[in-house]
Formats: C-alpha cells, sequence, structure tokens
RNA sequence: GGGGCCAUCGUCUAGUGGUUAGGACACCGCCCUUUCACGGCGGCAGCACGGGUUCGAACCCCGUUGGCCCUACCA
C-alpha cells in the first residue's frame, strides 16, 4: 500500500496509434501525475510478423504530440537508447530476461514442454468440440492426451505451457470492474512460450507472460489497461503467484466505441492520434475529450453542472482524477464533443500558445515574415473557430488574393451607392483599429450608408466573399498597399 | 458453444429506495450583431423488457433481450 505509483502504457506496434489507446494512455499519465508516481511507456513487440520499427516511431511521435510524456521508456527514433532504470523498455530486447524467468518455471515443474503440433493440437480441438464441449488442452474431454508427464526431452522443439491451478475460483480485484471471479477450471494450461526453430530452446514468449516478468520488473503498482484484457488477468494473477511476484492493483477501462456503438474502426473516421493532429485539434482538447469519456470528475463530489466547468486543463484533471470516479460501461466517441471543446479551448489560450499549433496549418514562410502584432490580430480575429484547419481557412485572405468572388455578393454589396463611400477608403493611411473606426465614421456619415453597407462591399472585394473577421482587422490583416490594390479593380 | 463485462435523453453523463429524473454536446426557436461566427435566453428529448422485494423503485434480487471482450505457439 506503500508501493510509489507507477503505471505503464504497454503498445503493441501492429499499426497506428489508436485513439482508444491513447485513452488508456491518458488515464495512466493522469494517475501517476495524481500520485506523484512514474509512467512508463513499454513497447510489446513480441509479435514478430506484425510489429515494425516506423509503427514504433508513430506510437512514440504521437504520445509526444499528446503531451503524454513518459518518465521511463524508449527515446525516440533510437532503438539503442531509452531512459529508466529498468530498461530496455522494447520486449524483443529483453528476451534474455524472460527466458530465464521460463526456465525457473521449468525447473520447479511449474510450466512443462509441450511438443504437440499444431496439427495435432487442431483434430484434438475439433474431435471435442464435435462432442458439443470447449476445447482446452489437457483438461475436460481432452484431459490425458496431454503431453504433460512425457516428451521432457529438451532436445526436441516445444513450446512451454504453464500449469494452471484447478478448481475453484481466480479473483480480480479489479478498481473500476469491483471484483470479478473466474472459475478455475474453465482455463487451461496455456502456452507462455512458443516453440523454438532451433529445438531444445526456449521461444519467444507470449505476451501474458512477458506482462507479468515486465510489470514485475518495473515495479508497476498499478496496472490501468483496456477493459479487453480482463479476460487474460486471471490467467496471468497464477503466474504472478508462481513466482512470488507481489500482485499489483488491477483497473480495467472501458472501451471506446464509435458513432454506432460498434468498435471504432476507420470506418467511423478518425482512429489514428495523427489524424486528429491533423484534423486541427489542440492535444489539450484530444486529452480532454477522451478524459472525459467514461471519467466524470467529481468537485466536492459533484459532477460538472454548467458548460463552463466542462472545460478542465490538465492541471484540474489531475487534481481530480480518481479511479472511483470511472465509468464500467463503454462509451461512444462524440466527434461533435470534441469539436466543441477544442473551441473553448482554443478561445481561452493566448494567441502565442495558438501561434505554435497554428503555424503548420498556414502558409509558414509567410508567416514568419509577420510581426507580432499581425500574428496577435490574425489569431485573436480567428480565435472562434472550431479547430486550427477552420481558423487558417478563414485567414486565406490574408495571405493570397481571391481568385474567384461571390457574384451575388458583389452584385449586390459592392453598389453605385458605396463606390463613392469605396474610394475614400482607398486613400486612408492610418490602418490602426481606432483609426479606421474614426474614418470609417466620416465616410458613413457623408454618403448616408451603414457600416454594413461598406463593410459586406469592402468584404467581397477583399476576400471574394462576404465573409470574413471583423471589417478594420480584415483591413489592416490584408495591409494598405494590398487593399488598395484589391478594391480599385471594382471601381 | 463456454467464460467474463456492460445497459439513464441521439451522444457523454449526475443519480446509490421517496427528485417536476439534473447538467453538457448536438438539434430547434428567439435575442444580440459589422458578414460568418461568438455570446445570452428558451425548447425538444431518457431510466431496454419482464418478474419480484418494499408503503414506495432508475437505484436491491432474478430472468429476458441487446452490445462488447476472451476462448491463438496475437497483443
Amino acid at each position: 500500500m506503500t508501493r510509489p505509483v507507477v503505471t505503464r502504457f504497454a503498445p503493441s506496434p501492429t499499426g497506428m496509434l489508436h485513439i482508444g489507446g491513447v485513452r488508456t494512455a491518458l488515464f495512466c499519465w493522469l494517475f501517476a501525475k495524481k500520485h506523484g508516481g512514474r509512467f512508463i511507456l513499454r513497447i510489446e513487440d513480441t509479435d514478430l510478423s506484425r510489429s515494425t520499427d516506423d509503427n514504433i516511431r508513430i506510437i512514440e511521435e504521437g504520445m509526444a504530440w499528446c503531451g503524454l510524456e513518459w518518465d521511463e521508456g524508449p527515446v525516440v527514433g533510437d532503438p539503442s537508447k531509452w531512459v529508466g532504470p529498468h530498461g530496455p523498455y522494447r520486449q524483443m530486447q529483453r528476451m534474455d530476461r524472460y527466458r530465464a524467468k521460463v526456465q525457473e518455471l521449468l525447473d520447479q515443474d511449474l510450466a512443462y514442454r509441450c511438443r504437440c503440433s499444431r496439427e495435432e493440437l487442431e483434430s484434438r480441438r475439433s474431435a471435442v468440440e464435435a462432442a458439443g464441449k470447449v476445447f482446452q488442452y489437457n483438461r475436460g474431454l481432452d484431459a490425458g492426451k496431454g503431453c504433460a508427464a512425457k516428451h521432457h526431452d529438451a532436445s526436441e522443439s516445444a513450446a512451454i505451457r504453464f500449469r494452471m491451478p484447478e478448481g475453484g475460483d481466480i479473483v480480480l480485484h479489479d478498481l473500476i470492474k469491483g471484483e470479478i471471479r473466474f472459475p478455475a477450471d474453465s482455463l487451461d494450461d496455456w502456452i507462455i512460450a512458443r516453440s523454438s526453430e532451433t529445438p531444445g530452446e526456449i521461444g519467444v514468449p507470449t505476451y501474458n507472460f512477458c506482462v507479468v516478468v515486465d510489470d514485475t520488473h518495473m515495479e508497476v503498482s498499478h496496472v490501468i489497461r483496456g477493459d479487453d484484457h480482463v479476460n487474460n488477468t486471471p490467467k496471468q494473477i497464477p503466474l504472478f503467484a508462481a513466482f512470488g511476484f507481489p500482485l499489483p492493483a488491477f483497473a480495467h477501462v472501458p472501451m471506446i466505441l464509435g458513432k454506432d456503438g460498434a468498435k471504432l474502426s476507420k470506418r467511423h473516421g478518425a482512429t489514428s492520434i495523427t489524424e486528429y493532429q491533423a484534423m486541427g485539434f489542440l492535444p489539450s482538447a484530444v486529452r480532454l475529450a477522451l478524459a472525459r469519456l467514461s471519467w466524470t470528475p467529481k468537485q466536492d463530489g459533484k459532477a460538472a453542472e454548467t458548460a463552463e466547468e466542462e472545460i478542465l486543463t490538465d492541471a484540474d484533471m489531475i487534481r481530480l482524477f480518481d479511479l472511483a470516479d470511472v465509468q464500467k460501461s463503454a462509451a461512444r466517441f462524440d466527434m461533435d464533443k470534441l469539436s466543441w471543446m477544442n473551441q473553448k479551448l482554443i478561445q481561452r489560450a493566448s494567441w502565442r500558445e495558438l501561434e505554435h499549433h497554428l503555424r503548420p496549418f498556414v502558409p509558414e514562410v509567410v508567416w514568419d515574415e509577420k510581426s507580432d502584432e499581425w500574428k496577435a490580430t490574425a489569431i485573436t480575429a480567428t480565435q472562434k473557430g472550431k479547430s486550427l484547419v477552420e481558423m487558417a481557412e478563414s485567414l486565406r485572405f490574408a495571405f493570397e488574393r481571391p481568385e474567384t468572388f461571390d457574384e451575388a455578393a458583389a452584385a449586390k454589396f459592392i453598389t453605385d451607392a458605396v463606390k463613392p463611400a469605396l474610394r475614400e477608403v482607398l486613400a486612408l493611411e492610418d490602418y490602426s483599429h481606432d483609426a479606421l473606426k474614426a474614418a470609417f465614421d466620416g465616410i458613413m456619415e457623408r454618403h448616408g450608408l451603414k457600416l454594413k453597407d461598406v463593410a459586406q462591399a469592402l468584404r467581397v472585394a477583399l476576400c471574394g466573399r462576404p465573409v470574413s473577421p471583423m471589417i478594420f482587422e480584415t483591413m489592416y490583416l490584408v495591409g494598405r498597399d494590398e487593399v488598395r490594390t484589391r478594391v480599385e479593380k471594382w471601381l
């Protein structure tokens, strides 16, 4: 109970970094931060056929973009390096440790060599299933057919199976799901190490085995993972016991489903964290939206009661995070809510914070030449947007001359009645907000127009359409000379 | 087939025996307005079903239905 808090996120690099995984990582991260503990990133690449270095890199970069910095784990982009005292943090680089542990179990007869071939297993399986029963290695209808007692010849290639307890229940005290009991007899002697090409050698250990060895070695105190792992836990618990390892606490977080309740997949739009980055979401918004799926922060025991209270900073989340407030049921991912949160967070951010995030979405070379005042104006003028993509889009007029014009709007707003006023605008020198406002007051007065009349006409001439930020800011952003050029062609 | 998990508005959820079932997103309407937005105000909308227990069930028990997970020499 006095164990220092250590959590870990252990993705397998078999594809993109899925937002479901990011959410799990986020919970681990929040929990560690909350309790002043450490957060570990560990790469589970024992599936040789599907793991790639590219995928490892994508995971590392995705995590970094999302702000989920790890205290221990691989160094981005360099497989030979890592930070932390328990490395390496890629499982394929930890084979010696696993093999030693497998050997330990073998020596104590807690595990045994199984040289049944896949073909043989398959035929036994179908025989048992034909009898309407479940195939479990060396259990039930299959009992006594296993090779536990024979073929101990270490010179033959064989898989290694772990002797599971028989009878009674295996109990899991889950911090989120509560107590879950599994009949021990519903599990069989599972494989902890695959057979090797080389006879007599111990092959690559499997997931459920490596997890136990690593979580113990890395001193993980709280195993927080997706609830698709609930059924793996009763396999792992006896293994901890066999090693004499202390059991970590377990917390299985519910899945994230798509809009239609099915497992979140490409079909629902974006699943990869990289895509959210490209869509112009702030990492802070992604963190908030993900955290709020299945978790209800409680302020003094009460959930949020206003929209404002829904918008939490990282500090708020860390302060409020509690596994007891995590839902047991799966949640559906709602893009609309993410958008709304993104908008709120954009509104709250300072222009300087936003600049760094917006830059990749605008012409960077031009952007970099602009003054701070210009950038600040550009950002504040578009801070009502729902995404960085939207902000950049509504700033296009500032970077390029419109090529096409909304004809109907042009006809409606650039009339003979406003052209004289437009001519006066051409003469203006001072483009500061206050000067423009004073000048416009006079122009409108002299021509008997409303600001709306002049503003809309200018918008069409400047942007090609009757939509833009506030007109004085729009003019400032376009720049005096360019305003003259764009307006003159209409007179 | 076996084992496990889950079930409140369309979505995220509050709720732990007595509430007009509360909030947020989305949607609809109105207001504001220098366009588009932002913002403000208001509205629509829910306890999966069936049995119990109880004076009284969204809350407790059983069943049904539905969804998901595991059942690999994947993770």
